[in-house]
DNA sequence: TTGTAAGCGTTATCAA
DNA sequence: TTGATAACGCTTACAA
């Protein structure tokens, strides 16, 4: 009692295999009575078909193709490596992955590179960037020719990709809420808020986040307004050594960005390494090593590897116009202490 | 330039395609001079078998057997509903998943259940069960015949499986650990500690990393000895009575295993819901609606769907001899608050 | 010790 | 509108 395969179906159906592939790949040229036969059988005989085998005969191969910004941050370093790793094991799968950088703040280029990949054509994109008018016509563009879209990291919601890979920025910051309210403790009820640029998406989301759940149940701690460095470590030091001159000493800290290691130094520098609580995102060498000499208290982080491994297979599953598997694919919000690191980088 | 076949590889070593299939699966009969020459073939053309083609040609299936303890626990419900989900897609790759329901006090049955198996054959098991001498003799059989063994959730050290598939109980433990201490704030410094058995090897270790922890970083906080259940409600409402009694108001309660809904009842019953902090394990259908309601304060959890994914991949794997991607199949200790709780079950 | 040839479950090309 | 038949890349009897 074997899987019934597209033999079987075209004995039952009485037609041949040609047929039964015409049905079951919706191809024109078969009347609707035997459309309806082939199916019948298909139904009666609980048919699932080998997406191996019927790969294998397609001898197809894809070309999958992520963009990542160039940024220098570690985050999206350790993105690289999970999808190269990831990659490594998809050639089984007779799939290609390229990885491109981008220049992040040139999104006329991005948009551009977008164009070529539709005029090239390829089997799936998937892109971290953040979501300007220029990008979104080029990714419909590419979407209207029937390449499947994937946004990484970072939502592109005008945009209506085909998937989401990444958490919810939102609740993120919701959960970095909590964990700084509660670890607070007796520590001064004063916050400082550290990000990269106030104009990123997933800032703002984390922050409003943030603020929802400090205001909801921690009303006595004052969050002060958000610090912005642009990446800059110089700027970092500025702005931080400003505020506590002007504040005195915060309770806590919470990074919303990158700038760990610069932070480091700076409050190395004025011996406060190891006071305030400190709360930041993603998980990275820096943010490990901080972890474990115990002066960041937690990370909110999402899984490179999931991340990447999600990323390859959604773009697969939709490329075969294959339903995903939801449970597998959603990204889990991690809060990572000292105590729950894992040993391994990804 | 397509990917190189054993054809092209047969061609370049000039051999037959049988003797490079023989190299590639390192059958006996072959010179050593022919696999080196087959070897050099591969590496020089870069060959990367095609596994979803080899599956087929194999036309091979697997009987995969998953055992889990009859315990009421909700957490075995939640695993056995993933393992089922996983099972489902699992048929795509060739896999039967069979579920077995063991008497969780009766260990002589269950080492007859994996004789029977060992006897009627098949390609995989995974077992979830504490280690007993009985059942550490009827793996190492199994093993001895060649069938792989997963270790499910409760490790056995001593029956020296070939994969553990769960999260380790010493961290899981410091993690509650850390929480409980961190969370504490200005409540009594005293904490409970709820077991259902001490006699099970997680319990056992939880208890000692949470100790490990306490007694490290928060030295002030007594933690009272651990009370057992015996999975019974109407013990832990005796023994949460009494102790509360005995001791007066606890700041913290550390429920190492189950008897959350029980333990909820007592408080609510005493008004003391949402006052003591409560750290849990897991996370059920229970104790995502005590987070949500927000007297629950935090879950150490191990990902339900991911066991289930993992197992099915691990045995596969083994069942095949090919290697496991390490980074893929470890379980993270996941830290749940009300915040970052996944909208889906598991 | 090595080779030949027939599958595995699909898809794709031609003819009918 | 249908049907033979040859791929796809690999495994495996069976022969040599």
């Amino acid at each position: 009692m074997n899987r019934p395969t597209v033999i079987d179906i075209a004995r039952e159906a009485g037609v041949s295999l040609a047929t039964v592939d015409r049905v079951l790949n919706a191809r024109p040229g078969v009347r609707a009575k035997t459309i309806a036969a082939v199916n019948e059988a298909i139904g009666r005989l609980g048919y699932v078909r080998d997406i191996a085998a019927a790969n294998l005969a397609r001898s197809r191969s894809y070309r999958m193709v992520v963009l990542l910004p160039d940024t220098e941050s570690q985050f999206v370093q350790t993105l690289e490596e999970a999808l190269r790793e990831a990659a490594a094991s998809a050639v089984t799968a007779r799939m290609g992955v390229e990885l491109i950088r981008f220049a992040a703040e040139d999104m006329h280029a991005l948009a551009a590179t977008l164009r070529r990949l539709a005029e090239e054509g390829c089997s799936g994109i998937a892109l971290m960037a953040p979501e300007t008018p220029v990008i979104r016509d080029a990714l419909r563009a590419l979407r209207g020719q029937g390449v499947p879209v994937v946004a990484l990291v970072s939502d592109l919601p005008n945009s209506e990709p085909d998937h989401y890979v990444g958490i919810d920025s939102r609740a993120a910051g919701r959960t970095a809420g909590v964990l700084m309210g509660r670890f607070l403790g007796a520590r001064p009820p004063k916050v400082m808020v550290i990000a990269n640029s106030m104009h990123l998406r997933e800032s703002i989301e984390r922050r409003r986040g943030f603020d929802e759940v400090m205001l909801r149940d921690f009303p006595g701690v004052e969050v002060l307004q958000t610090l912005e460095t642009h990446g800059s470590p110089t700027a970092l030091r500025q702005v931080v050594t400003e505020i506590l001159a002007a504040e005195g000493t915060v309770g806590g800290i919470y990074l919303l960005g990158s700038g760990l290691r610069a932070l480091g130094r700076v409050l190395s520098e004025r011996g406060l390494l190891g006071h305030p609580v400190i709360v930041g995102h993603e998980l990275t060498p820096h943010s490990r090593e901080a972890l474990a000499s115990g002066w960041l208290d937690a990370v909110i982080a999402q899984n490179a590897g999931h991340i990447a491994r999600s990323t390859l297979r959604v773009l697969r599953a939709k490329a075969d116009r294959l339903p995903i598997d939801e449970s597998q694919e959603r990204l889990r919000i991690e809060i990572i202490l000292r105590e729950n690191l894992p040993d391994q980088p990804l």
